[in-house]
DNA sequence: TTGTAGGCGTTATCAA
DNA sequence: TTGATAACGCCTACAA
């Protein structure tokens, strides 16, 4: 029935040595002669031996293995970035747990306690909508051994690694192209703004106007969620207004897709009447036969710096200093047909 | 420096108890008195005490975790699988590990490979294109007590429970449902054909045919890969024809989308001229100006059911049966401008 | 160069 | 009802 593992303690029987030779020979230590420790070797790999990464953590308290807490694995946004992580840290011999907060603190809150309690060598989170309790995760951080990084969606605490891009220079330039494409009443539909992300995708917005003497008005700025749906009814009202506006930058593809939908049905053309671009690069804004302009962020690259800060923490570890790294990625405006008026 | 966790045996010192009490008291054992297990879990409490995985897994040869094999983690197919994994069984206090094979054997084997070593309560794999070494995948059934569970991608080898849509079904019905629309001449873009959802997409398509008394062309089978890019250069060269096609059913959608950008390029008409349709209803399909009609995999509930599949097995286990399960989903197809030619 | 033995934190068996 | 102790499989001082 149950078929059992060889050990090293199967090994050293079949030898006639010791455990400890076994395991000098199966880890190259230096003390140990060139003829025993082929023989051992040989004859591990003829008895299949497969090393206990279990006792092996438990004496050393090391899992070898991380953790990733994001709102939803099955975005492109998310599932890229843990791509990101997983071939940073794969070849280095770490595995990747990933669990979802389905944008909910308290859950997000029993995920990390769950990833705690497997004893992960690191926890990467980008937090829920609704996180507030930061006490919490100061706790864990002061509490425990494990490392947290955030990325993307971060919250500033001392000790806390964050990466991140940079949203502000992302809609900067977003709303400065739409500027430059001669656009003159652009809204801002913004995520959000219990989100960093999202407050400064606004900030940036707010200051591409300022700087090119625009006047940032108040009612321009419509907070929306990120649904298709909210910017087909926040498109839908803005038209009704009196002053209607020319374009459109939204902090969401989706909400920017939507918009796209309603001018349409508005028998309205884009880019021409109406510029539209988003944030996030989805896949789909390029294959639109219309293609939609978006911020790319680079969610692989995130990924893997992420996945790098950790690596590094662990050699700065040695020296018994720990450095708190901001990193701040650059985003790539891709301008696409639904912003391009000008030929 | 190092923040130590407190241990059952510290919680012992302080109550002048053993830690068999003490374990007895965390673990709801029946014998150990009212009054001593509330002590007990008191004190734990107030110590802050958290139970270690590792070493209980160490113990009772049970992780808790799973792992999950698949091409790239960051498509839509892919990470709904995983969500839905994830979430049949996170409920039930397991982690589940993430590992990527690029599409590629031999990394599978390998991420196999660290799986089995991880000693994870079970393996999901969606298999490379490329993977043919079954017998190794045997030996790993026949060597080791670790469950294996193919989804979507399979093989058939015994013991081996598999969870899949009826991707025969599905191509019938989007097959047929082209021809209802009165598509005479219907192409089929085939994906690779080591693969045997492509390969029963392919049957699904000839079936279909068959039924309705239309030929079987040799020529209309066309062998793409899975690229927009694809799907272009297939369109291209197949307009250049004698007899030309009225619709294409393809495999993927990412093909049909380069089909249906092709088809724009050559001035042609979407459904009236030439009708299209894909497979998997990747979300970019429903979000085109002109929608693609599609084949749903219904990918989050293919993995619940995984999910549930190892669950039941292990209570199965309980009475000394291994079952081997063979479950097929159904797809749905969702019919959309592309293919709607009649009113 | 090799062996002995203790410990990582639990659980389970056997006594008491 | 409780306690002592032996595993689980590995690594590593310390001895030899």
């Amino acid at each position: 029935m149950a078929k059992k593992n060889t050990t090293i303690y199967d090994i050293s029987k079949k030898l006639n040595v010791s455990v400890a030779t076994v395991s000098r020979a199966l880890n190259n230590h230096p003390r140990i002669s060139q003829a025993t420790k082929e023989l051992v070797v040989n004859m591990a790999m003829e008895m299949d031996y497969k090393q206990n990464n279990l006792a092996k953590a438990l004496k050393s308290g090391e899992t070898k293995t991380v953790g990733v807490i994001v709102p939803y694995i099955n975005t492109n946004f998310f599932s890229s970035v843990i791509r990101g992580i997983e071939e940073e840290l794969s070849p280095h011999g770490y595995r990747v747990i990933i669990c979802q907060s389905h944008d909910d603190a308290d859950i997000e809150k029993k995920q990390l306690n769950t990833l705690l309690h497997t004893q992960v060598d690191c926890i990467f989170i980008s937090i829920s909508k609704n996180t507030s309790d930061l006490e919490y995760i100061k706790k864990v951080i002061s509490t425990t051994n494990t490392p947290i990084i955030f990325f993307d969606r971060k919250k500033d605490i001392p000790g806390i690694s964050t990466i991140t891009i940079d949203d502000h220079k992302g809609a900067y330039q977003a709303t400065e192209h739409l500027i430059k494409e001669g656009y003159k009443n652009i809204c801002h539909f913004s995520g959000d703004q219990n989100l960093e992300i999202y407050q400064n995708r606004l900030s940036g917005y707010i200051s591409a106007l300022k700087d090119h003497n625009l006047p940032v008005i108040e009612d321009n700025i419509i907070n929306t969620g990120s649904s298709i749906e909210e910017g087909i009814n926040a498109m839908k009202s803005l038209w009704k207004r009196k002053v209607k506006p020319d374009a459109i930058f939204s902090a969401s593809d989706f909400t920017a897709l939507g918009v796209c939908k309603e001018i349409k049905n508005l028998k309205l053309r884009i880019p021409e009447d109406i510029g539209v671009i988003g944030f996030s690069n989805e896949p789909f804004t390029q294959f639109m036969e219309l293609s939609i302009s978006s911020v790319d962020q680079t969610p692989v690259m995130m990924g893997k710096v992420s996945g790098n800060v950790f690596l590094e923490s662990i050699k700065d570890n040695f020296s018994g200093i720990t450095i708190e790294k901001k990193l701040v990625l650059t985003p790539m405006l891709q301008i696409r047909q639904s912003s391009s008026r000008k030929k």
